[in-house]
DNA sequence: TTGAGATTAAACAAGC
DNA sequence: GGCTTGTTTAATCTCA
């Protein structure tokens, strides 16, 4: 992208962002009941709520363009957000104007009965709130850089200007307003004043003042530009230029007092809208005006909150289902999420549903890039990075149980987990089956595909042993097959390496997202589904599987070697009469044969002997 | 680009 | 013979 275009993009984005704001002021100024709301003002950013998602992030500006033209094009968008709106609150002005004359007109004939019509009252407030509004909308610009002094402002006496009271000001003229005037008061004066200029001529001090502009930093760090900018000696601005001045008219509420110049412009200010009671009392109106701002953004925040969590969560839909843990995409949508439940976690479905989609989806549906269950997407993050399984499923198994969702796990741990979670550590092929299907309802269709799947990893995988016993074979893990099938592979990663600390490597969940469930993961790693102390499954591991369990969490704690930790190390050096590629080079049959020869034995006992006589061999 | 792992499909055998 | 269970091979895909 060239400088042009950019700049270009940049000033439809500041034309976007002076567009959004002014239909959010629009709403809020003809919302009859935003003026009713009296919750407690909620602090927003304004300068986040400002922030238009697609704008350009300071450093990718910086990258692309030279200082110089990144002051040029910052001053051009506010040029540009600043004509917008000082155009339209004209505009609103002129019609608010328009219907106080139509509802004088109307008035007077009622004079008799009422001197002063509500009406018209009412609307000569709200034309001086629309006024103050304007003050305050240019006030937070100000403040978050968004429009600043403009060069040939340097001679303005900034101690004068309004945006210069900082907040501890506001509040000493709270006080004092308060303490000397009632509410209605002032607003009624206002409101019976707004053409007149009777302050006196007290002004500011110098100590009552705080820089022009507030030095808040902008949540994309453009703030340091900004200030370049502001010391810069361009140009392209008229020095006339004054957020309280426009058209040649004091923009000061109430006031429209013409102007020629900035320089009278600023004696002006000096003169009719000093420190008094009148400032004071606009101010405190001013105030109110941006509390009841504050609750409409709040407000329109909810509203948007819920519309995202209408949007993602489909809760109207015939299908509706929770997502899991790692379907949470982004921060936004974290927060929303975390907003809408206070535990912060998805909640589970309320409703038993039917497949989501009928197509086969990739396992990975639930990565965090992708919130939709859309695109064959595989990954198994649970096996790279030792997911805590059970935590996942123990979270998000009415989900996984009504939704037809593939689980982001592979087929092994998937039937480990189901061996695991039986209190002998045993299952038949059969209840291997109905462990799949009870627990997701993906698994409820193609039936003979993932059935064969199964019975393809239970032989594949050295991990899964076939006991057979009085009742037929059943099928059992060997954690430390299970474990040195699959070394770590976060190899050196100091990054790997801790989120595997933590037990919340999910790889797909963002960052926020695993903060959020570090508590509620720690405890499930030491879930009795994690500690493997069956003896059946134990074989010759007995004693050993609690280490076994351990060493998946060992593992993750700390081992940047790719080679097993400490236990796993004494482990295999204990175990190594295992069937190994060379061992079973010797033999006649294949690993796989011969390790399940090794175990189909007729009973535990036997099958105990018969390894450490493998060892001997 | 490549290798490893996972998935899927299929063939085949054994047992009930 | 049909079904289930179990084994094995091969092709394909994904990811590091």
């Amino acid at each position: 992208m060239s400088p042009v275009e950019l700049l270009h993009f940049q000033q439809q984005q500041a034309l976007q962002v002076a567009r959004q704001f002014l239909l959010q002021q629009a709403t809020g100024l003809t919302s009859p009941s935003s003026n009713e709301n009296k919750q407690p003002a909620v602090q927003v950013p304004v300068s986040v709520a400002m922030m238009s998602p697609q704008m350009i992030t300071p450093q990718q500006m910086q990258q692309i363009l030279s200082p110089p033209q990144l002051q040029a094009l910052l001053q051009q968008q506010q040029a540009i957000m600043l004509q917008q709106l000082q155009e339209y609150y004209k505009k609103q002005q002129e019609q608010l104007h328009l219907q106080l004359l139509t509802q004088q007109q109307a008035g007077k004939q009622q004079a008799k009965e009422q001197p002063l019509g509500n009406k018209q009252l009412a609307f000569q407030q709200q034309l001086l709130q629309m006024q103050q509004l304007q003050q305050q909308h240019l006030l937070n610009l100000q403040r978050q850089g968004l429009v600043s002094l403009q060069p040939g402002q340097g001679t303005v006496p900034l101690q004068t200007l309004p945006q210069a009271v900082c907040p501890s000001d506001l509040q000493q003229l709270w006080k004092e307003v308060t303490a000397t005037q009632p509410v209605e008061d002032s607003i009624k004066q206002e409101g019976l004043d707004l053409s007149t200029n009777t302050s006196n001529s007290t002004s500011f001090s110098a100590a009552k003042v705080s820089p022009p502009i507030s030095h808040h930093p902008l949540p994309n760090g453009q703030n340091a530009m900004l200030t370049q900018r502001r010391d810069s000696s361009s140009h392209e601005e008229t020095p006339g230029s004054h957020p309280l001045y426009g058209h040649g008219e004091c923009k000061w509420p109430g006031c429209e007092t013409l102007c020629e110049d900035l320089g009278q412009f600023v004696k002006h200010l000096n003169t009719e809208h000093a420190l008094d009671d009148r400032s004071t009392a606009q101010c405190r109106v001013q105030m109110q005006v941006v509390q009841q701002l504050e609750i409409q953004l709040a407000k329109e925040s909810e509203r948007l909150q819920a519309m995202m969590a209408h949007l993602h969560m489909r809760p109207s839909e015939p299908k509706p289902f929770s997502q899991p843990l790692n379907l949470v995409s982004s921060a936004t949508l974290s927060k929303s999420t975390s907003d809408t439940f206070p535990d912060g976690l998805p909640h589970p479905p309320t409703s038993a549903t039917a497949p989501i989609t009928p197509l086969r989806q990739g396992p990975s549906v639930i990565s965090s890039s992708t919130l939709h269950n859309v695109g064959p997407i595989r990954r198994r993050n649970s096996d790279k990075f030792c997911t805590p399984i059970s935590s996942e499923l123990a979270q998000n198994h009415e989900f996984y149980k009504n939704a037809d969702v593939r689980p982001p796990f592979t087929y092994a741990s998937l039937i480990r987990q189901a061996i695991l979670e039986t209190p002998d550590r045993q299952l038949t092929l059969n209840e291997i089956y109905n462990w799949f299907t009870r627990m997701f309802a993906y698994f409820r269709r193609n039936t003979a595909t993932w059935k064969n799947a199964v019975r393809h990893n239970l032989s594949l995988h050295k991990c899964f042993v076939r006991v057979e016993n009085v009742k037929g074979a059943v099928w059992t893990v060997d954690e430390l097959e299970y474990q040195k099938r699959r070394p770590p592979k976060m190899t050196g990663s100091p990054t790997l390496v801790k989120n595997m600390i933590s037990g919340l490597s999910y790889g797909a969940l963002n960052a926020s997202y695993q903060a959020a469930l570090a508590e509620s993961n720690f405890p499930l790693l030491n879930s009795p589904t994690m500690i493997n102390t069956s003896s059946t499954s134990g074989m010759l591991h007995v004693g050993h599987d609690d280490v076994s369990s351990t060493v998946e969490q060992v593992n993750s704690n700390g081992s940047n070697s790719p080679r097993l930790s400490p236990q796993q190390y004494s482990h295999q050096v204990h175990v190594k009469e295992e069937p190994t590629e060379t061992e079973d080079d010797s033999r006649p049959v294949s690993l796989m044969a011969t390790t399940n020869q090794n175990v189909t034995i007729p009973d535990d006992r036997d099958m105990e002997e018969e390894l450490p006589v493998e060892d001997l061999s």
